[in-house]
RNA sequence: GGCGGGAUGGCCGAGUGGCUUAGGCAAGGGCCUGCAAAGCCCUGUACGCGGGUUCGAUUCCCGCUCCCGCCUCCA
């Protein structure tokens, strides 16, 4: 397996360090708000990336993804206003328990990883779980140096004491611009260096999701759960390291620099970004008004699957542009495939067709190049040579992969559906309104078979119908 | 100012020094149908701008323009 790394900047071969057990942490979510699909395109990354490990190579993978609960979250006021829970709103603006808020989108980012087949990672450790193992880290830190305690009461991590650091982003420590977003003096409080970071913040005024420590109450920083969470369920090296790319500074950066400087060496063999999903051209992001949420697409009838299958046109290192057209070819797309793959599967079966399943396994092992592997499936799609029970099973495995529910509707006209109440009755009086052609009359039943869900199609044989 | 990624046909999006210049969706034509839908077959349109290298560049080099992202909220 390829992928590129962002640190060595180059395509490397991926080979687990214990030999058939891939270890890998995904950064995951911050649960004050609903994840959009932009989030979720990253989480797909680590997704397609464990699925390889373990359809291609049959590696076991062992994957760990945070839920950030705490620290940043307690000064963010970006709630979703629209369509949500109004306990939940309400609770907010009585400055209720931030903790229902964090359940509440902590088990909707669960739910919307479900509607995308990512499957689910070994552990979900919640920052606000692991405050233990983040003082734990934080006093190594302080012990070797690498961390000192700020004049406003906050401990810092001591970036100069880091020599390496910027490998990742190509940052220079010295070329970094302070407060370039925000006003320096007021970030630089309590730091020695305007590029040192908070690891644990002095509680101040906050009473909720504090915590006392030898340093007084407070809470962790944003960087420091990854480390102290990843070194702890992982081990001090583990294979590979996913997020967004806007990740890639500072929290990709800092977190290595913590890891590194408790153990002493390189703890993340690989790290892995995923480029950004854009919406009308821009960084989909709650602040830019470009969100696109899970239910938007379902609401809209399309399949979520079918942003999973726009995801896949791209390849994981392009920025891509979400359109509703996209969206809407990506799931005609995967309906036809569906469709196809149960009337393949009626075929007698047959071995998988090779020769495709070597182009999908090199296309995935490509650094994940899934164009070409849909390049791949479309030519195998339409090939007269290869049995259609070979296509059945060579898509059937390759979902295995792609994680698209081809096989969904494997066996569904055996099965025998349901009608709708009074549907049965329509199709009769149209059955003799087509023998009488009666077009008007045959049409009009169409129509109200098709209000109650029933989609008729008249082939040679006479009229056949199905139950949406 | 530093760092990272881009600009491809109506939309999304691969890729390549020339060879049949992906694929999907949409569109146009056809088959099928009483008419549709679905399905199937066929068909366009392209490589941001200006130089250079080359027999030949969308692909390599130089310059330019524009776009997106990060520089301590960010997938």
């Amino acid at each position: 397996m390829r992928l590129t790394d962002t640190r060595t900047r180059r395509v490397e071969e991926i080979r687990p360090e214990r030999s058939r057990r891939l270890t890998m942490y995904a950064c995951g979510p911050t649960v004050y708000r609903s994840q959009h699909v932009g989030n979720l395109r990253t989480f797909v990354l680590g997704d397609l990336i464990s699925r390889c490990a373990e359809t291609l190579h049959g590696w076991s993978v062992e994957l760990v993804q945070n839920i950030t609960d705490v620290g940043h979250l307690a000064d963010d006021t970006g709630i979703e206003l629209a369509g949500e829970d109004k306990l939940l709103l309400a609770a907010r603006e009585e400055n209720r328990d931030p903790f229902e808020i964090a359940r509440f989108y902590e088990a909707q980012f669960h739910e919307d990883c479900a509607a995308l087949n990512i499957k689910p990672a070994a552990r979900y450790p919640r920052a606000s779980e692991c405050i233990e193992l983040i003082v734990d880290l934080i006093s190594r830190l302080m012990d070797k140096q690498h961390a000192y305690v700020g004049a406003d009461g906050s401990v810092y991590f001591d970036a100069r004491s880091f020599p390496s650091y910027g490998a990742i982003s190509g940052n220079r420590l010295e070329d970094l611009r302070a407060g370039h977003r925000q006003d320096a003096a007021e970030l630089s409080a309590g730091k020695r260096f305007h590029a040192d970071w908070a690891l644990w913040k002095s509680a101040g005024a906050n009473r909720q999701m504090v915590w006392d420590t030898a340093w007084g109450p407070g809470f962790p920083g944003w960087h420091i759960e990854c480390s102290a969470m990843s070194l702890h369920y992982l081990g001090e090296t583990f294979d590979i390291h996913t997020g967004g790319i806007d990740l890639r500074f500072p929290h990709h950066e800092d977190e290595r620099a913590q890891s590194e400087s408790a153990v002493g060496h390189e703890v993340v063999r690989h790290w892995v970004h995923g480029e950004h999903l854009l919406a009308d051209g821009r960084k989909m992001a709650k602040s830019t008004g470009n969100v696109v949420l899970v239910r938007d697409v379902a609401e809209r009838g399309f399949d979520p699957l079918a942003v999973r299958l726009f995801y896949l046109t791209g390849r994981y290192r392009q920025q891509m542009n979400l359109t509703w057209d996209a969206i809407a070819g990506a799931d005609r797309r995967l309906r036809r495939w569906r469709t196809k793959v149960a009337a393949w599967a009626e075929a007698p079966s047959a071995a998988m067709a090779e020769d495709y399943v070597g182009r999908l396994r090199e296309a995935f092992e490509d650094d994940l190049d899934t164009p070409t592997a849909l390049v791949a499936l479309a030519d195998l799609e339409k090939d007269d040579a290869v049995p259609a029970g070979a296509k059945f099973e060579t898509f059937a495995w390759v979902d295995r992969v792609l994680g698209l529910d081809l096989v969904r509707d494997v066996g569904k006209p055996v099965m025998a559906a349901e009608l709708p109440d009074g549907a049965a009755d329509l199709l009769q009086r149209r059955e003799r309104a087509r023998a009488a052609k009666d077009w008007a009359a045959s049409d009009t039943l169409r129509d109200e078979l098709t209000s109650l869900g029933v989609a008729v199609t008249d082939g040679p044989d006479g009229q056949t119908w199905t139950v949406s």
